[in-house]
DNA sequence: TGTACATCAGTGAACGCGCGTTCACTGATGTAC
DNA sequence: TGTACATCAGTGAACGCGCGTTCACTGATGTAC
């Protein structure tokens, strides 16, 4: 069975990477082997290192994979939805959806990884792709602002973000208890509520309507 | 040196218990061993299981230890506050403060086991004590909420402590980039702004100032 | 197009190491008289 | 109060097991002629 073509070995590494990035997900880093994986992707241990220098270099690419595959789908909730506000609600509704509450499931890679990529400190290859990952989520979520504020629009991306996978971890973690869905259920409402009525100050109320960002 | 005076027996169990609180919120459940813990309070890794049944029933108890610590903190803090709302200020401002952004500083068990918690399961002893703290955290800052409706104030408690601690996480997980200190502070502005622009709907703006909750 | 051979993706056994847990032992503690 | 002895908190070596990584080997692939 050895030596396979090059268009199969090409199939193999993204069938060890996909494999990857879901069970780290699920599981964490450490819960997860490398025979675990190539198992998951059809191989067997032995060859895991003909593809990645070690089992961190993978966890690094395979962080990057899923942060590629979460943008394409908030991309597409972007594209699909009328309005950035409703964009906005979409992708919190899904990102807090009931399914992705149930701890065994990979959901947002922001979420599942966090305290592994924090424990995993900064010298960790998978830092920079965590960073890049919830640099690129804050972008999308900050141009879908529209306080005519970029600088508002920003900061408020970063608590929405920080609310939405803070809920989701804290339902995830109380999974089995009235609280799982109380929490995610009150993160729901908090980000779909109307934003308009949450003023930036005493401010320019016309002001922000009248360069009302993005369209 | 065996056999030791119960008192000191006792102070012993204390201090693996504190050990264990403080090294598991630092690197999480699995990077702490056992051995550790007991070097860390002073004594050899063999006697640990006069004091434990197993290291799972250890991060249980350790777990709870956290969750009763942290929240003596934070009713020292709404005992010392002028009103409620300085209560909430002070208790976010304090948890998203720069110190607790760095990932290897012990902070809140909330953040710091939130997936470890997750990925237990529910069947692991951490697992109810984790719920429980998470719990009573809800209940304090729902205590604070003066929207003079329970149900909405329970809410915006679930809320804040997603924010909270979604936050605190992902600062500490983006430690070193400029995204670490952009983010507390945006979760911080977010949680300390005047939250009496942020109405209920077009209802009842008098109704709530006037059955006012807490004072 | 066909043949000979070097390459190298994948296999599976083995190596090292670390960690949770167990256990025989120790000797100060605390109790019974 | 003093003495004899059972208890048991703590020690440190050892056991099992799992996992990341290595390595000799295999045989189809792909290339050179």
């Amino acid at each position: 069975m050895p030596r396979v073509s090059k268009a199969q070995a090409e199939a193999n590494h993204l069938a060890i990477e996909e494999a990857a990035s879901r069970l780290f997900r699920e599981r964490g880093l450490q819960d997860v082997t490398v025979a675990e994986v190539m198992a998951e992707a059809g191989l067997t241990h032995g060859g895991f290192y003909t593809h990645y220098a070690s089992k961190d270099a993978l966890a690094a690419s395979a962080c990057g994979s899923a942060f590629a595959f979460a943008a394409d789908k908030w991309r597409r909730r972007i594209d699909t939805a009328a309005t950035p506000r409703e964009a906005r609600r979409t992708i919190a509704e899904r990102y807090l959806r009931a399914a992705n509450c149930d701890p065994s499931v990979a959901s947002c890679p922001t979420a599942t990884l966090v305290t592994d990529v924090a424990r995993a400190g900064e010298e960790h290859p998978i830092h920079a792709a965590y960073v890049k990952g919830v640099r690129k989520q804050i972008e999308m979520l900050s141009a879908l602002g529209n306080s005519g504020d970029a600088a508002r629009d920003r900061a408020d991306a970063c608590a929405r973000l920080a609310t939405m996978m803070g809920a989701l971890l804290l339902a995830r973690a109380c999974h089995g208890d009235p609280l799982c869905d109380e929490i995610a259920a009150a993160a729901r409402a908090r980000l779909t509520a109307d934003e308009t009525t949450r003023r930036p100050a005493p401010k320019t109320a016309t002001h922000a309507s009248a360069k009302g960002g993005a369209r």
